[in-house]
This record gives structure tokens, sequence and C-alpha cells, in this order.
DNA sequence: TTATTTAATTGTAACCATTACATACTTGTA
DNA sequence: TACAAGTATGTAATGGTTACAATTAAATAA
């Protein structure tokens, strides 16, 4: 995604883009592995020395607002963020940590017990081994 | 659930069943509220008043591992237990902050795009608004 | 029962992700 | 350029969770 086409998606979307929220929003969307504040903070550190993780938090924080990422809770120690908000699930290996993203065929429609809700955001979660890992430990 | 058939259940779990772990396995069944630490230490303080939040911490991570209890991150700032380990969703209102119980009626069986993964937890969680929080919105 | 061993609990301090906030800087506009 | 509004920064505070050494309780053996 060209730094103009992401200027202008994020325009689109009432957001001012700044500097840090153009390298911020590029490495959410070329980078679709569900990071931390820490590990964008890391990345982006390297070549933006005066970025600060306050920065990162606000900047997030507004991405969420504005609905251009949403907020992942499949970690109980810290928060991830995807910039790709289509409906799809997640899956966390719990020996290597990665996020894998997994493609859901069917919408799950459980609104009979959901009569009277308004529901503004869906999320599915599994947990286990992924395939790596899976293969390494039973060698 | 009388104490003996929860001291029971507990052994049953391998879980020795002391005085505190029982009391805190008794709130997990009694109150469906998908606690977080802080309301179960709370609540439990006033009748023991020794009790220690580290107890509670140690406690509730045994049960998890011992599978009397699942762990719940639809919140994003706490941990929630429940004792309810058969599978089901939950909703959170954004507005009062309380955590509901969804009855799924159809599993996800997303395992196309899941071959060669090893599935230990599934979790669905849902947020938005409860009809309390609605009808009081609207008025 | 008592003595001995093992496990559970406690209190304190440390940890670490997140937030609050005041200051400094940038950007857009006139 | 000057001004106002919006952004970014650094530091300190917050709050949930964890580490750890000391104390207490529970289980077991004598
Ligand atoms: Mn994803
Ligand atoms: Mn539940
Ligand atoms: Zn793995
Ligand atoms: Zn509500």
């Amino acid at each position: 995604m060209d730094i103009n086409d992401i200027e202008h998606f994020l325009r689109l979307h009432s957001i001012r883009p700044s500097h840090h929220r153009i390298r911020v929003y590029q490495y959410l969307v070329e980078n679709r592995n569900h990071p931390s504040v820490d590990i964008i903070y890391q990345e982006l550190i390297r070549d933006i020395p005066t970025l600060s993780k306050t920065t990162l938090y606000n900047t997030l924080e507004l991405f969420l607002e504005k609905g251009v990422a949403i907020l992942i809770t499949i970690d109980e120690n810290e928060r991830r963020y995807d910039a790709d908000t289509s409906f799809h699930g997640h899956f966390r290996c719990n020996t290597c940590g990665q996020i894998f993203d997994i493609r859901l065929h069917t919408v799950p429609r459980e609104l009979e017990s959901m009569e009277g809700f308004e529901i503004n955001e869906s999320h599915i979660y599994f947990k286990g081994l992924c395939p790596k890992c899976l293969e390494r430990g039973n060698s």
C-alpha cells in the first residue's frame, strides 16, 4: 500500500494523516501478524527514533474508534491489533505465541438466544498448537 | 452445591480441598457472573478476613490447570473466571459491563482452514449493549 | 496423640502494560 | 508571518498480575 493511498484512506475515515499515524497504519497493513504495541514500537523506533509509546497508544485507540483496526484480546497479557476489520477468527499457538487468521465460513447467527441485544463486535478465538510446534513436539 | 460435594468434586480433579479453595470454587459455582479476581476478593474477604489476593491468583490458576474453570478474556483490563467449562459464548455489555452467557447451537466447525492445528480452547465473544442498557439509552 | 514432612497461604515488593497529564512541537489557516 | 487547533513527547501514576521468602495449615507417620 502506497503512502499516498494510506493518506487518502485515513482521510476517508476522518483521521488526519500525520507522519506517525501513516507509519503505524502502514505497519499494520503490511504486517498481518497481529502485533502488540511493543512489537510495533520496536519496529518503528528504528526508523523514527523520536517515537513515543504514548503516541502509539493514542494512535491505535484512534484507529479503533474510527474503525480502521480492531483490538484482539486473545492474549491475556497484552493487546494486539489488526488492520483487517472484516469478520474472521484467530488462533493463538500456546507454544510460539503466533496468532493466525481463521477464515470463517459460517457466520455465527446465535441470535435466537440474543433477542434484545445490540451486537457491535464479534470475536472468535481458538487456542492450542500450530502445525510447526506440533511437529516439533512429536519428534 | 454442598460443601462436601465441592470437596469431593475438587478431589476428583486432583485438587486438594483446602478451606480457601472450597470457598473460591463455591463462589464460582453459586455466582455465574464471571467475576474478576477483585470481585471474588471483595466478596470473600467479608467472611475470610485473612484472605490474600495472591491465594486467589494461585487458586484460580490451579483451577484453570485442572480444568474446573475457564478464563475469559472478553474484558481488556482484567481476567474473568467461569466455573461453567462447557462450550458456550459470552456477551459483554459495553455500558454496564455485565457478561452474559450465550448458548451456542452450532458449534463452529471451521476445521476446513485449520488442518494441522490442535485446538485446545475455543472462545466466542460478543460486545455491544444489553437489553436494559439499550432501553435506558432510548428513553 | 504428637512429631515430621509437605503443601498452602500470607504480605510485601517487583513487574509491566496501560493511562493521565502537562509541555513541546506541527500542522493548517488567515 | 501569526495564530489556533491538533499531535506528539516524556514522565509519572495506576492497576492488575507475579515473584518470593516467611508463616501457617494440612497430611502423614510414629
Ligand atoms: Mn486477523
Ligand atoms: Mn459463562
Ligand atoms: Zn506454534
Ligand atoms: Zn448493560
